[in-house]
This record gives C-alpha cells, sequence and structure tokens, in this order.
DNA sequence: TAAAAATACTCCATAGGTATTTTAT
DNA sequence: ATAAAATACCTATGGAGTATTTTTA
C-alpha cells in the first residue's frame, strides 16, 4: 500500500464518482479504477459498491475512509513538524549556565528574547559549574552554555566570550578596607580569600591567583565554596573577602560591601560555549540572538526586541 | 510523499546505517539512499547528519521519525480494521423487532449468540411497529427486523418466516369464559375486542379479522393500543378480550388468563426482515445464525452456542 | 440509450539494480 | 587502507494514458 492509494481512495470515497474523482486528481478514469481495485485486492474486500450509476462504500469502505483521512492528515501534520523543527520554530534546547550568570543582565535578556521569538522551543536550565558544562555541551546533553573561563579545552567546543567584566572586592560589613572607595589589589594581601574550591571555579580562579601574584602576593585561602552565591554568603559571615564578577553587585546581602579595583585588576570574562559541528537550528538561533544582544547592549540598547 | 519513503526513513533511522537498512529492506544501497534524498528534498531539510562511518539522525529527523512510525503503525491498523469489518468481526448492527419479539424465547436467544459470537459488532436495538421497521429496512436505518405479517411489501425487503406461533385468547380474569379450558373463536362473537390500531398492527390485524368472519361473525373492535403490551394491560382492566401470540404468555399480568383456541384458528407468524441486497457481513452473519437458530430450536435444542 | 465503470493495450516515468567514485577515518 | 555513502548510468516494473467494451438503470 502506498499513499498514492489512501488520497485516491479519499478522493472516490469523498465524490462518490470515479470519474469526478480522476478529474479532480488530475489523472485519467481507468488508472483510478486500476489503483482502487489494486488496494481492495491488497485489503481483501471491496470498498465500494459500484451500480452503474451509483458508488457507494461498503461497510469496510466506510471504516477504512474514516483512517485514512486521519493518515493523510498525520502525513501533512508529520511534514510540517519536520520542517518547523528543521526551522528551528519548533524543539528544544538545553542552555546551561554558571550560578553566576543570572546576575549578569545579559543572560536573562537573551533567554526572555529567545523565548518570545520561539515560543514553541522548550527551553529547559542546567545550572552547573564551567568544566561540566563544557563537558556537557561536548557530549550533547547541553547544547549552549553561558560559561566562565575554561583551563584546557574540551574537544569540539567552542567558547565564544561576549562580556568581560569588571571584578569588584567582596568584604564583609564593617572590615577595616571597606572604609576605602577604591582598593588596590595589594591591599588585601592579609586577608583570607574566599574562592571557588578548584575543580569548579578552574578559569576565573586561576585569574585570581595570577593576578594577586602580579600584585606581589600568593592570595590565602581560607574558605572555598563550589557556587558564587555561597562565596557571597562566606564573605558576609565575615570568612573572608573574594573577588567576584561585578554583576554580582545585584545581589544586596546585607552583610556584603563590595568595592572596585584599581591598578591591573583580572577580569571576569562570560563566555558562550557550543558544539563546533552538528548543532541544531535552534542552537544556531541562540548563539546568533546571543551574539546580536552582546551588540546591543555594548551599545547601550535597552529594547526588548519582540 | 508515499508510503514507501517513510519505510525506508524509518528503517534506516532504526539501523543508523544505509548498506544494512538497504539489506533489510531487500534493495541495494544506492537506491535506498536515493529516495531518503528524494525525501529530504520534499520536506526540504535533512533528516540525517552523513559522515563517513556515522549517520545519525536530525533533530528534524527525529521528529519525523517518531511521526512516521505513528504513521506506518496506523496504516496497518487502518488496513486491519478494514478488514475486520468486511469479515462481519467488527461494526455495528442496527436490529428491530415488534414490541412482542422479545417475549418469545427464539428473539433474546438470537441477540444473546450474536453478542457473544461477535463481541466487537456494536448492536443497537430499536423496538418499533412492524410497517416502521420494514421502512427502516428499506431505507437503511435498520439491517434486519424481527416482524409481523406485512400488508403490502416494501420494495427491496424480504421477509423470511421463522416461526408461526398459535395464538391465544386473552381473557379478563374472571370473565364467564375463562372458565373453559379451550375457546372457539365463535363464542368470542359478542365480546368487545382490544386490538392493534390500524396504522400499527398491518398482518396481524388482519388475519384476526379474516379468522373472525370465517368463524361467521365480524369483532367488534373496542378499544385500540400500539403496543402488544398494552393491549394485555387493557384485557387486564377489564376493557375486552384480545388474540394474543402465544408467547405472550409469559406476561404473567394478574388481571389476565389465556385460553387456546380450537379449530380454524389465526397464526401469529414471526418473521425476518432484511434488504434483498447490499447486506453488510454483519447483517448477513445476523441472518445467517436467525435461520441456524430456528432450525436448532424446533429440534428442541436449548443449548446456548458460542 | 446513455452514463459510468471495466477492460485491453501502450508508453514512459521512475524505482531499483550495477558499477564506480568520493569521502573521511 | 577501508568502510560507507554518493554519483552515474542502465533496466524494467508498474502507473498513467488512449481506445474500447461492458453494464445497468
Amino acid at each position: 500500500m502506498e499513499l498514492r492509494h489512501l488520497r485516491y481512495f479519499v478522493t472516490v470515497a469523498d465524490e462518490l464518482h470515479f470519474t469526478r474523482a480522476a478529474k479532480r486528481l488530475g489523472i485519467e478514469q481507468p488508472p483510478l479504477s486500476q489503483q482502487i481495485r489494486a488496494l481492495e485486492t491488497e485489503l481483501g474486500t471491496p470498498l465500494f459498491r459500484r451500480q452503474a450509476r451509483a458508488v457507494s462504500l461498503t461497510d469496510a469502505g466506510q471504516a477504512f475512509f474514516a483512517d485514512a483521512q486521519q493518515i493523510l492528515a498525520s502525513v501533512q501534520r508529520a511534514a510540517d513538524h519536520a520542517r518547523r523543527v528543521a526551522r528551528g520554530d519548533l524543539g528544544r534546547i538545553r542552555v546551561g549556565m554558571i550560578n553566576s550568570a543570572p546576575f549578569h543582565p545579559y543572560v536573562p535578556r537573551v533567554l526572555r528574547e529567545f523565548g518570545s521569538r520561539y515560543p514553541d522551543v522548550l527551553l529547559s536550565l542546567d545550572e552547573n559549574s564551567t568544566p561540566q558544562l563544557a563537558r556537557g555541551v561536548a557530549e550533547e546533553t547541553v547544547d549552549v552554555a553561558f560559561v566562565r573561563p575554561l583551563l584546557g579545552d574540551e574537544p569540539g567546543v567552542i567558547t565564544e566570550p561576549l562580556f568581560d567584566e569588571e571584578v569588584l572586592v567582596a568584604l564583609p560589613q564593617g572590615h577595616a578596607l571597606a572604609a576605602k572607595k577604591k582598593l588596590a589589589l595589594a591591599q588585601l594581601r592579609a586577608e583570607p580569600f574566599v574562592l571557588f574550591s578548584r575543580p569548579f571555579g578552574s578559569g576565573l580562579y586561576d585569574e585570581i591567583i595570577s593576578a594577586c601574584q602580579r600584585a606581589g602576593f600568593s592570595p590565602r585561602v581560607g574558605q572555598e565554596a563550589s557556587q558564587i552565591t555561597s562565596i557571597i554568603n562566606l564573605v558576609a559571615a565575615g570568612l573572608g573577602v573574594s573577588l567576584v564578577p561585578e554583576s554580582m553587585q545585584q545581589v544586596h546581602s546585607p552583610g556584603v560591601v563590595y568595592r572596585p579595583l584599581s591598578g591591573d585588576a583580572p577580569k571576569a570574562r562570560l563566555s558562550l560555549a557550543y558544539r563546533a559541528e552538528d548543532n541544531s537550528t535552534t542552537a544556531r538561533n541562540m548563539i546568533e540572538l546571543a551574539r546580536a544582544l552582546v551588540t546591543a547592549m555594548r551599545l547601550g540598547d535597552t529594547r526588548t526586541e519582540g
């Protein structure tokens, strides 16, 4: 059986007239009769009752008519469906992000914009550490991810810089250094640092260590945490100071104050990670939108496009 | 698009290997590649990602895979469905019966037997008068009907006798004639009759009138009713006597007694009405079963087959 | 007798086969 | 070097066209 048989059958069942049905199908009557007969032979039962001047459906024909219409409609829907998925209008995207990403105004905006442009794309979020996310992108469990710098690259994963954020010193409220408007890195020489635990922080961790070394000291690591929000909580508890991306200022914890750094300060780079190849249209759309919004926000555009 | 494309696509998607899929399909690899390519062209999007040693589904391919499998399964089901309807294993039958039919043990037995032989056939019942049922059969709103004799036939409708029932006199309890064991029709000469109203009773009505006339009198019609059960209720109320099929003895109304007739008594014939042509398998099965059970019951067989 | 489907045949489009090339590992 | 898909080209099945016959209302 082929869809041709169903198309022909449905048309004849609709017209109840072979000659008219053939005309509607753009073929001649004899081949139409042949195809219908072939279908009836395959099913092992007549679908039509042929009288000289009246064609009617048998019971089997009536049952098959209903089903055949459904099937033809499903074929249309399936083709449509595939095309929409191919266009990126329909589907799924798995977005990864590090814990600090949602505090940068850019990231929520990208997601919001994507959601409004592609309302039928299911967006699932995975909040995780940069190395985990890079691994996820490589293994195709994540499509695109907003990450901090990664030490040693994951094969097949491209990391594209989006923003270089200033780094601020996070101090416990009431700390002696909090009196200053601006701090030099060297002034933190004696302070215990609250930093990412090594397997989680990776790039940003090293950035801070080496900036301190350029400032002439090795930071004393007092506490470790795997998430930026935990780091801020530890600072608020007075267990040390930290260097955090400036977007973290949005976290107005009562026990923490933020101060800018003067001189040779490290940068907190926010990047987009994605596979070098085999990206779905959905992923490509997200990458394209992410790039477009970086440009837009550098130009100070804060409109939400639709 | 043809089902061939879907079959080929699903096989390749299943194997993720063109050569093996071609083997499974019983064709060679190049025509398979061609057909898949034709499908991709029609959909306007690649369904597979071809790498030298790895074939994988694109997102659109994945979406289409799920749909294509569904469609192929529906085609199978539709074919099956049509075949079952053609065999009479599945479908619907509309059975008509006159009001007195359910009291004849034969009719419920036919229905019970049919239900157990064809559990997937929906049986809908229409209780109505013989002329209405004959009309229904002709107009294809009823498939088969258990009827009493019909005056003047309905074109295209065959009426096939099943049983000739004895007719009993129904008398109000305490009526003078109720004292006798057996009655001659002539003894009812003076009694008011409760009969079918003319448009409903048709054949049986005439049968009674003419039997009375053979017995030398014209019955005096006192009351009329359109249903046999109403007639019995009117007799019970003392409004007259009536002649009813013997199977009505099953209605043990406290106010009614039944007495057999001696001599030239009318018969109450129970017949099966059906269309001369264009019967569904379901209807043919019912007719066949009805005939078989007439024979079985004449032989005194009371087993329930099935 | 006339409308409509079936039959008989012819033709050609295209599904499928064969041989070979390309490609990426 | 090799496995596997793509390309090129050929073959032949069967879908579609044309002419005619059959059927029945």
